[in-house]
DNA sequence: GCAATTAATGCTTTGGGCGTATTAATCAGT
DNA sequence: ACTGATTAATACGCCCAAAGCATTAATTGC
């Protein structure tokens, strides 16, 4: 069985009329003729009634019509589903950002991604920066916004920007009143941290630059997600370190002050897997760059 | 585009091996190769990565090839289809039955209908003769049970039983105490009959026969429905002629009583359009006979 | 009863798909 | 680094399945 017998058949089965069907075919009558009782020889299933005059479909003619139909209609889609998929227009796209990074450059990349691609499928996960690179190895991401250095020949990493972190403080702190301040005036204070194991490389930044500073910085707690850290200054537990782009989350019980000299900072990167050339990432990494130009950011 | 570059393409992409995917396929490397080829070149479309030594399946294909599985799954299908439709093992069967073949012939053929053919829908409808008729006309119905005389070339009528009706009496009617009836003592009765226009042949009997019993029957009221005339004789509206398959209803307000002599019958008859050569209509008509032999009914 | 219509049959032709032989490229093992 | 094994691509020739052409057979309508 072939497409090629469906096509003749549907054909036959709507004209009921060998000649016309042929004619529309782009074919002979006595080829279709033939090519119709063949199909009927290989069912083994009588799918017209056939006079000398006229042409019937049978009961099981019916039910193999309306599959057949199916069946085509099916082979057109997979067709031009295969053509949209190799153009990158329909798909699915798995991403991920740090929390920090959908409070910046995030937004409006997606936003004019579903305006040019809907679709794709997206899906967006909010993960830190080791969870991201599990999923790339787990083949379970796309494209990632995180925080190098990640040290992964798999991945394509793409620096974006730097971001200035900038201390967050209690309201009434008598540092508040202070703008810049010096890193070695936070000698005495207590620190609430990124967790190491989360991104090392930010917690040794600021170990380092707090050792340049003269002083070892007093960790009270560990806290992954910037905003929490930010609760527990409010609630007086200590210090901490945030990202710029957090300062307009709306807390008004804590002040964010800028660093003078050597602040830590942290370059956010754009990442997907090197052996990736699915056409979406492809357009999703086009859509980025457009507007990280319009946008003038500094890029590293 | 053809089923074979479907199945080509299905073996490939599951393999991911050229060489033996054409030995699975029954045919040489290098055809293989120059199908997929053309595959691709006829989808404009890359459906593998290919190097000297690897196979990998490219976005595009990967959804290629969830369509061209399900293709395939939904040709063998067709076929599996349409030769049961043919054998007359699936597909419709639209049923119609008078209220008072409903409590004779038909349930029996029906459950071993749906034991034999458990994939046949069947339809099955109550309806009057008239009603029958008109939709054997509309093609709305495959086979009936109804009381001929039928003046209707399209159809194929085959006689099953002839029922004796019988008449249906108040219990506290005088006449209840007699068993059977002569047709002359109800003379001065009021009767309930069927409507002329659903079957008039049943309503000219009855008139013809009260003429020679030497009376005019006065009809009070026509009522279609056989339990309906019952109910109304109950409340003591009149008297009524039901089927005798009707005396085990279950009214006990209502007494049947035989008539003595020349009785109003009616002959059951099975219809099939004349032109109908429904594999399921002549199995449904097999069964039918079959039980018809093995139950012993008098067939006209 | 004859002309027109229409599906089936017989014969011939052709092109697409297959097989064989070979090439090119990559990988693994020494 | 060299060699043999593996594997996909290329070249060429063959063959049969499907198409076309010519004709037949049967039915319909005037």
């Amino acid at each position: 069985m072939e497409l090629r017998d469906l096509r003749y058949f549907v054909a036959v089965a709507e004209d009921l009329h060998f000649s016309r069907a042929a004619e529309r075919l782009h074919m002979t009558q006595p080829a279709l003729s033939r090519q119709i009782r063949a199909l009927e020889a290989e069912l083994e299933v009588q799918l017209f009634y056939r006079t000398k005059r006229s042409v019937k479909l049978t009961v099981a003619g019916q039910a193999f019509l309306e599959d057949a139909q199916q069946i085509l209609h099916h082979v057109d889609q997979a067709m031009s589903t295969a053509r949209r998929t190799a153009r990158g227009e329909t798909g699915q796209l798995r991403l991920s950002f740090t929390t920090s990074a959908l409070r910046s450059v995030v937004p409006g990349v997606v936003r004019e991604f579903r305006n040019r691609y809907p679709d794709v499928q997206l899906t967006m996960t909010e993960r830190s920066t080791r969870e991201q690179v599990e999923a790339f190895q787990a083949h379970q991401l796309d494209v990632g916004f995180l925080y190098p250095p990640v040290d992964e020949k798999l991945l394509a990493i793409t620096p974006i920007q730097t971001e200035t972190w900038v201390v967050a403080l209690p309201k009434e702190h008598p540092l508040a009143l202070h703008q810049p301040l010096r890193l070695s005036d936070l000698a005495t204070e207590s620190f609430i941290m990124h967790p190491r194991q989360e991104g090392p490389y930010f917690y040794d930044q600021i170990i380092h630059l707090c050792q340049q500073a003269g002083f070892r910085p007093h960790v009270v707690q560990e806290v992954a997600a910037c905003q929490t850290r930010s609760g527990l200054v409010a609630v007086g537990i200590g210090i901490a370190f945030v990202p710029e782009a957090l300062q307009n989350a709306g807390d008004t019980a804590v002040v964010y002050r800028q660093l003078k000299g050597n602040a830590p900072s942290l370059q956010l990167a754009i990442v997907r897997r090197r052996d990736d050339c699915s056409p979406i990432v492809q357009h999703f990494f086009q859509i980025f760059e457009e507007i990280l130009k319009n946008t003038n950011l500094f890029v590293a």
